[in-house]
DNA sequence: GCAAAAACATTCTCGTCAGTATGTTTCTAG
DNA sequence: CTAGAAACATACTGACGAGAATGTTTTTGC
């Protein structure tokens, strides 16, 4: 599983990763609630020691999960906005970009927006509470990001939309539904994964109009 | 809660149908996996043994609720289906339909949509299991009215999509993610309810560009 | 008006799982 | 080589919830 790496200054943050990716793993697996620290144990050849060797809880565990879910999101997308180009072309790669990362990091997305709903109405202790809403505002900054363009496509006359909020969520509902019908195939080539994000992104962007 | 029916000649129907109802706003209250029993009967101002009395399991209740989710769906869109009606006029319209049973029945259809993951990973016992599969063939069904559409509009030449399956997937994807970010409000007007609805079909099929 | 059946209430059991306590191994510094 | 700390493993507990068992009331057929 994890080739020995013999410049192991951190051991302790490789063998965090591990578990963050275990817990996305079981998490898309077993879904969110059912999914048990045993599981994540069993998922890392381990026991729930480990576990709670380094996470306080099956909270921290999921936030840990969902905060890589949105750097894998940024990373991918933060490069394409920074970028000098016409609104219109620039949102079709940033939705490109997002379906890419979807399917690329699927069990990350998938957790996180099964939990959401779930961490939401929990009773948790106040600091759960506050890192969530942070979480969430990080989301909302992302997609901020979207909606961004969009105001910038209606200035420069690329874009043309009655509402920007709207659009913005109808992009996202849209690209992030990835998540749901999306089922990894090994003998799926990669450019036919890529043909569906660019075809997904597209056909948003353009419309279903002749 | 319940207006008094003085014409109660199903007792049963009617409180069976209370129930229901009563799960929907519970699952969407608490999530469909933290919500028990007693919530939906103290949400029904009653105890477990009357759901009990009209249903084995909570996994029983859930799929009730799923049926009569995607019930409402059907019957909104269905009339629209079978009316004489140029393709992209008719896919905008059953999109608008659609938006606006995702914000009336939203109880309903956000449990339905977080349950399904849920209930897929789960052990139930072989019945339950066909009961889930019957109803994911149903929900594909309904799929099916917008992807025929579709189909119609590429052979009449109003609509155009690369990729079928994928625009339909976009469509649905973009209009479901209504019950994730619209929020009940009760000084909001019912146009005002239509107007969201309206725009977001809208700008699904019509697109982005300028 | 009266059985008996349906509708509902109350209490208990039993399994599951997050979290804890404590034991054991592996690393690291001196 | 060795003490102590970090990284794990193992065994346990405590709470909670689904569903069953059982008791009580209300409805309906005759």
């Amino acid at each position: 599983m994890n080739a020995r790496d013999p410049k192991l200054s951190q051991r302790k943050v490789g063998s965090r990763q591990q578990i963050i990716e275990a817990a996305a793993v079981c998490f898309m697996k077993y879904g969110v609630e059912k999914a048990t620290m045993d599981h994540m144990a069993r998922e890392l050849g381990s026991t729930k020691g480990r576990v709670y060797h380094h996470f306080g809880s099956k909270n921290e565990i999921y936030f840990a999960v969902y905060r890589e879910a949105m750097q894998f999101c940024f990373d991918a997308v933060l490069p394409i906005v920074d970028q000098p180009m016409p609104s219109d072309k620039k949102l079709l790669e940033m939705a490109c970009a997002h379906a890419r990362v979807m399917m690329d990091t699927l069990p990350f997305q998938r957790s996180i927006r099964q939990g959401v709903n779930y961490y939401l109405h929990a009773n948790e202790t106040r600091t759960d509470r506050e890192v969530l809403t942070e979480l969430i505002t990080r989301r909302n900054d992302y997609e901020d990001l979207f909606r961004k363009v969009l105001q910038e496509g209606l200035a420069d006359g690329t874009l043309s939309v009655p509402d920007v909020a709207i659009a913005g969520r109808a992009i996202l509902g849209a690209l992030n539904s990835l998540v749901d019908w999306y089922r990894i195939r090994p003998e799926q080539s990669r450019s036919e994964q890529m043909r569906i994000a660019d075809t997904l992104a597209t056909t948003i962007v353009r419309g279903l109009l002749a």
